[in-house]
DNA sequence: ACGGAGATCTTCT
DNA sequence: GAAGATCTCCGTT
């Protein structure tokens, strides 16, 4: 299978955010893959994304937004769910997609272990729930995605029709989500799969 | 199906 | 000191 390349990642946040429908999000865990199909995901880019981290500027917790481009940033919200990006764009730019939801593929067996008593249908449905299944924490933050050393990498999978997919404003933006800013369509997701959020 | 609240703690103002 | 790119549980309709 063909590890995605950095070069990938180099792009517009958003082109990265909707290429990256129908990619293989895998993690090796003690030799053992668990894998998902990424149906749902989110672009936060630049210094001027109100709903960004990046916005206001460096912090030593959004460094990784800045940082190479194909290396996660991975961090903790509400005190107890670990979020999964991946920065885009080139270095010095801060922008990420958010990995909102995938479709199980491979390692079923240690998704569930982590996910009991679940069903299936919600292991992976929510972008606090895909890092419990696949047990991706703050120790995999800053890792290189683009090769296997971290663990964890996207491999490119199935080719999703423009038709196929659906956009909207992203989730999360509280009340604010009726001003235009936080309004604007940079969720992407697989139209009709029972795994997207919401 | 929908709504509200609690859990829990890091980050930045 | 308050808010946060969420999830789960428990209540009511």
């Amino acid at each position: 299978m063909t590890i995605l390349p950095r070069e990938f990642y180099i792009q517009y946040t958003t082109h990265v955010a909707r290429e990256l429908l129908g990619m293989t999000l895998v993690r090796s865990i003690d030799g053992q893959r668990v894998a998902g199909m990424i149906v749902e995901t989110e672009a936060y880019t630049g210094r001027d994304d109100l709903a960004s981290h990046g916005h206001g500027g460096k912090t030593p917790r959004n460094l990784p937004m800045w940082g190479p481009p194909g290396h996660a940033y991975v961090y903790l919200v509400y005190g107890m769910h670990w979020l999964l990006n991946i920065a885009c764009e080139p270095e010095d730019y801060p922008a990420a997609v958010l990995i909102r939801a995938l479709e199980p593929l491979e390692g079923l067996d240690i998704m569930q272990a982590n996910r009991a008593p679940h069903p299936q249908l919600q292991w992976t449905k929510g972008p606090a729930r895909l890092t419990k299944a696949m047990q991706v924490d703050g120790s995999h933050n800053r890792i290189d995605m683009t090769n296997m050393t971290g663990g964890l990498w996207v491999e490119a999978g199935q080719r999703i029709m423009d038709n196929e997919i659906h956009t909207g404003p992203r989730i999360g933006m509280g009340r604010r989500v009726h001003e235009p800013w936080f309004s604007m369509p940079w969720r992407w997701w697989i139209a009709g799969n029972r795994h997207v959020s919401r």
